[in-house]
Formats: structure tokens, C-alpha cells, sequence
DNA sequence: CCTAAGCGGAATGATGTCCTCCACTTCTAT
DNA sequence: ATAGAAGTGGAGGACATCATTCCGCTTAGG
């Protein structure tokens, strides 16, 4: 492959990050296109289609947040600072490519690794009485996915009051 | 106006509110019609076009809104009692069409009737020192919107946790 | 029973998007 | 330096989706 060719590449899979993250999983391929600087004949060179650049795209999200969450857990002793740094970390980070990567149908296996983890973190944090133990990673997950498919929300604004929302023993009224 | 076409009218309000709801603002115009049991013919001989339709959706839900406050603040002496009361109808009752209804162009006036008395019972609630300060008005608004326009979630499961995060002196870690 | 009001849904035309194709450009190995 | 393989841009064909119109038929209701 020709260095060039790399290049733009790497140029289009950042762009399809940003504007799929923007604007959502069906934004017209000219957009990415134009995003990366490169002519659509460009996009379909290295993507055969749509599905094949969110594929990629999904691929490289879960391995990225994998990463996040073995770093956040390295940093954190305790399992619900973890939970927060990786769940602020990813939503800041990522945005709508995570609807990709986690609802998408590419990369299963490597998928089911993030969650497995994700759950094994949340359990703990349960445990350590840090966490309501009557939500689960699946409403993490959720949480996650609404922030990604939904743009218009200003996150960091809005997840302390979520996290706040997750927490164990809030006043009961 | 003859007595089969009243009721043909409500049919397809009733249909657009359903549809709306379910699937966005931008549903094509021929589900709402199929759903209504009407032809688009019908349709377009009541509502000149869509954006007239969504105008007599969103004025109809404004004051429906208002009417589920006053029956909230009626109800519940206690206001932030009566800010989830209210927010928790609102949100199963019409799902997507409150979008329409506060984010859309029509009826402003009465629109701004409606925020102004949510605000109203928001500084109630904070002045009781039972919501948390540092949100407002904008921002249970836009915790509407998120629902409204993210037909995924379901409320049940998740409202309870981000209300739970709007209280006052959740344990701070 | 007459007729104005109403009705359904095929047809039309406007948009918007995917993806292909090919004449032209740029790399890079020799 | 240069051949030619690899790469590129973007116009355009094919297609799908919708909004809206139109008109021959049906029906309410006086």
C-alpha cells in the first residue's frame, strides 16, 4: 500500500469519527469524504461501503475503550471512581461512535470482552456499596448509548447528574 | 364540516401523535395516514402540509402539558413531589411529541406560558431545598427532550434514576 | 333522492444518496 | 529519469423515498 494511500486512510477513518459522532451512523458519504479532504472515489477505494467503514470504525472503538477502561482501572483503586472516570472519559471522547461500536453488529467477540469487563467493574462497585445495586451494566450501557445518539446534550453538564442518579443510598423521596 | 370528517380529523391527530412519537417529527406523512385508516388525500385535506399538522400536534400537547402541571401542583402540596409527578407524566404520556411541542416553531406564547410556570415550581422545589440548585428549568427541559427524542429508553427503568440525580445532597464521591 | 362534501390512492415530480467509472495525477522501484 | 502501477477526484447513472396533487367514486344528511 502507498504511503499516500495510508494517509488518507487514516484522514477518512478520523472523519467518519467525527461526523458520525456529530450526526449519526446514516450521514451521507460525501460528507466523510469531504470531511477527510479526499473525492468519494477515495472513500470507496479503501471502504467498500458504509457497513465496512463502521465496521472499521467500530473495531477501532472497542479496542479504544477497552484501553480506557484498563487505564481507568490502573488509576482507581476503588470501582465506582473507575466506573465514572471510564464512563466520562468514553462519552467525552467518542459520542456517537459508541452507538456504532457497542450496537453495531461488527466485531461481536471483541465486544462482548468490553461488556464483560465493564460488568466486572460495575459488580464491584455494587459490592463496595458504591453503586445501586438495582441497576446494571446493561443501564450503563443505555446511559452510554443515550449520550452517543443524541448530540444535542452538553455531557458534562449532564452525566454528574446521571452518575449522581446511579449512586447508592440517595435521599428516598 | 360534515360528522365523518370531525372524526376522520381526530383520527389523524391521534395517529401523528402516535407516530410522532414513535418514530420522530420527519415520519413520512403516508404511515400516519395508513395508521389513521385514512387515505393521504384525507390527510392533506385537513392539514394543507406537514408543518401545519405538526402546528395543531404541538399546540395540542402544549396545553396538555399545562393541564397535567396544574393537575401535578393540585395534587401534590409539595413541589418537588409535584416536579416528578409532572415530569413522569409527561414523559410516558407523549414521548416524542413533546419534541414537537417545545422544541417546535408553533405557538411560542403558549409555549412560554408552560416554561414559565415549570420554572416557577423548579424554584419552589429549590427554595424547599429539595432539588438540586445548581440545575434549572433548561435542564429538565432538555431531560424531556432526551426522552422524547430517544424512543429507545424506557422511562420506567430510567427516569427514577436521573430524577434521583436532580434531588438535593446526594453522598458526594 | 340529490348534491355538496368527502374519500382513497395511483400518479407525478422533487430530492437526496449510493456507488461506479474513467481520465488524470502521483508515487516509487529500478 | 522514467515507466507504469497505484491512487485520485468528482460527475453522473440508477435508484429509493417522499410530499403533494388530482380525479373518479362514495356517502352523509337535508
Amino acid at each position: 500500500m502507498r504511503a499516500d494511500a495510508r494517509r488518507n486512510r487514516d484522514k477518512i477513518l478520523e472523519a467518519a469519527r467525527e461526523v458520525v459522532a456529530e450526526r449519526g451512523t446514516d450521514v451521507p458519504m460525501e460528507l466523510i469524504a469531504r470531511r477527510a479532504g479526499v473525492g468519494v472515489g477515495t472513500l470507496y477505494r479503501r471502504f467498500a461501503d458504509r457497513s465496512v467503514l463502521l465496521a472499521a470504525l467500530a473495531e477501532q472503538y472497542v479496542y479504544e475503550l477497552m484501553d480506557a477502561l484498563d487505564h481507568a482501572v490502573a488509576a482507581e483503586p476503588d470501582a465506582w471512581t473507575a466506573v465514572r472516570a471510564f464512563v466520562a472519559h468514553s462519552v467525552e471522547k467518542s459520542r456517537g461512535a459508541i452507538a456504532a461500536a457497542l450496537a453495531g453488529t461488527s466485531a461481536p467477540e471483541a465486544r462482548q470482552a468490553l461488556v464483560d469487563r465493564i460488568d466486572e467493574l460495575v459488580r464491584q462497585a455494587q459490592a463496595d456499596g458504591a453503586m445501586r445495586p438495582d441497576v446494571g451494566t446493561d443501564d450503563l450501557m443505555e446511559v452510554l448509548n443515550v449520550f452517543a445518539c443524541h448530540p444535542g446534550v452538553v455531557p458534562a453538564r449532564f452525566l454528574p447528574l446521571i452518575l449522581d442518579g446511579l449512586r447508592s443510598s440517595p435521599p428516598s423521596s
